[in-house]
DNA sequence: TCTGGGGTCCTAGGACCC
DNA sequence: TCTGGGGTCCTAGGACCC
């Protein structure tokens, strides 16, 4: 007799600009963007002059110009969503948290507790606004997926429940482009063929999709607007790489700074996976190349070494050396305009283990792990993780450079975006 | 000597999400 | 208007093994 299961999908409204409200009443009403050379948040007032999120700050004043830009509260947008999130906490175990502002919850072991999808539903959305003072919308259904289209459909501020029975009619009408996984290029392609609604994609054969749009894109198209995907909901989850990276407008790319920058990347992912007690075997870089007055491409170069690594100096020789490789592939290509460092194939492995490996093995190559530098290596790093530890990441800068001039995003996000 | 198929790992690139 | 930073997943070819 057991029924469908019930699930929600929370998301908060317009995150970032609805805490920058909260914590300035005067703002409130208004339209504002968070961020600086680009917006990172709009505000449903902005958003409703087109102001939307990776807009640049120029093209934003022109569709918008009382647009106001504030300061992100980085520390604060963190607290809040945690306060949020521990809310949900109190309606199911079954909480995944896939974003800083969303979260989906298995709540249909809980409906005998606190009623049905839809009560708490509400209950959640009234709780999150008298104690913290956030509209959050809420999408139930009896799939992730599904629920996750009804909360975009409730914003702001709603909620939205689709009955079971009635999913093919609600999703009937509605653009593909509300279906997670469609981008603009997918959409497009969907276009071509005269497919414009979720209904009209739910009509087409499988087979047909799939030659279209790919094995895995087509048959998770046709899957999800016919509502037949059931992926369940998984709490927890660690990530499987961690990376960083940084771009820097037009500038050559000189010696100095490919190894300053990358030393810095390398010193942000090395730090965050020893924290995290892991380590990873594949290292890979991104370089983005750009020519003056034409389009950008962008090139990656990976190497997968025998064992873990996380110490910034092995990082940093590693990603300097498929930099350089990748940059002598492209001679015509001389402009850098970002450089990212990601490392994935991740292990748990100590603080110690690091030590022995990176000591047991003498090499005169000092990308290998097993250099003879390896010891001295984890030495530096472990002193400056303890000394970060006490007094936070600003206390320590890798090799003296601090990269301001090149940063235009401030630390305190990135370290956001890292959660 | 040449033929076949399956599995895994690695690498480069692309689409997409928040 | 191609701008930010941090991620996930998929594809396709090649190497290698059985």
């Amino acid at each position: 007799m057991a029924g469908p299961p019930t699930i929600l999908h929370a998301d908060l409204d317009a995150f970032y600009a609805s805490v920058e409200q909260l914590l300035d009443p005067s703002l409130r009403g208004l339209p504002i963007a968070v961020g600086g050379g680009i917006v990172l948040a709009a505000s449903y007032e902005a958003k409703r002059f087109g102001v939307a999120s990776g807009m640049p700050a120029s093209c934003a004043r022109q569709l918008c110009p009382t647009l106001r830009f504030v300061g992100g509260h980085f520390a604060e947008y963190q607290r809040l969503a945690d306060l949020v999130m521990a809310v949900l906490d109190d309606f199911t175990p079954l909480v995944q948290r896939i974003s800083i502002d969303e979260a989906f919850l298995d709540v249909t072991g809980s409906v005998h507790l606190f009623g049905d999808g839809g009560t708490i539903a509400d209950r959640i959305r009234t709780r999150v606004r008298a104690e913290i003072g956030l509209p959050i919308s809420v999408g139930v259904a009896t799939t992730k997926h599904l629920a996750k289209v009804a909360s975009q459909v409730a914003k702001p501020d709603g909620l939205v429940v689709v009955e079971p029975g009635t999913e093919a009619e609600f999703l009937a009408p509605l653009p593909v482009h509300l279906l997670w996984g469609v981008g603009p290029v997918t959409e497009a392609k969907l276009a071509s063929r005269g497919i414009a609604t979720i209904g009209q994609l739910a009509g087409s054969e499988e087979g047909w999709l799939r030659s279209l749009l790919g094995q895995a894109v087509g048959t998770k198209m046709s899957h999800l607007a016919s509502n037949r995907d059931h992926r369940s909901v998984k709490p927890g989850g660690r990530a499987s790489s961690v990376g960083a990276q940084s771009g820097f407008g037009r500038t050559l790319a000189t010696a100095e700074l490919l190894r300053a920058v990358l030393g810095h990347l390398a010193d942000r992912v090395g730090g965050r996976l020893r924290v995290a007690g892991r380590g990873g075997r594949t290292v890979t870089v991104r370089v983005r190349l750009a020519k003056l007055g034409t389009s950008s491409r962008s090139i990656t170069r990976s190497r997968t070494l025998d064992q873990p690594v996380a110490a910034t100096r092995t990082l940093a020789d590693v990603a300097e050396t498929l930099v350089l490789g990748a940059l002598a592939d492209h001679p015509d290509w001389p402009e850098v305009s970002l450089l990212a460092i990601s490392v994935s194939n991740l292990v748990a492995v100590s603080g110690i283990q690091l030590e022995l490996e990176t000591t047991d093995r003498a090499s005169s190559d000092p990308t290998r792990p097993g250099s003879a530098t390896g010891s001295a290596r984890w030495a530096v790093d472990h002193s400056v993780d303890a000394v970060r530890a006490k007094f936070g990441r600003a206390a320590v800068g890798y090799a003296g450079v601090t990269l301001s001039e090149y940063g235009s995003v401030p630390d305190e996000f990135r370290e956001l975006a890292e959660r």
